[in-house]
DNA sequence: TGATTGACCAACT
DNA sequence: CAGTTGGCCAATC
């Protein structure tokens, strides 16, 4: 009980705060956390993720490189994808297209 | 309680 | 240049 102050309470918060048709990665959210956090940090509680009553978009969150990684724990190896172009983002051989200028950084966007 | 895993990242060989 | 290993910290077995 009262665990609602885990890590990934925060991760989902984040990932939430990411703009339509925007992507991060999974070093960005753990950046803007803390030190404390890992990039597997991240992913591992993006697994959790269907634990949570609201839908986490965590199709925006993929990995440095702007692959999409974790593709297979949506339910479907294409699922990832389609909701990715379903915003107007370019997904290719499992690559989001143009990541460069589609990544969106939480420690710049919200700090700021 | 100890060992393993996890949707990663970066460095080393 | 490509494959392997270490490290990060927390949760699960």
């Amino acid at each position: 009980m009262k665990t609602d102050e885990s890590f990934f309470e925060k991760v989902y918060e984040v990932a939430r705060q990411v703009p339509y048709g925007r992507v991060t990665s999974y070093g960005a959210i753990a950046a803007y956390l803390g030190t404390k956090m890992s990039a597997r940090m991240v992913g591992w509680a993006m697994n959790k993720c269907h634990v949570h009553p609201f839908p986490v978009p965590a199709h925006r969150v993929v990995n440095r490189n702007g692959m999409l990684t974790g593709k297979h724990h949506f339910g479907g190896p294409d699922l990832m994808q389609q909701l990715l172009e379903s915003e107007g983002t370019e997904v290719m051989n499992d690559q989001v297209v143009n990541f460069k200028e589609l990544f969106w950084d939480p420690s710049k966007e919200l700090s700021l």
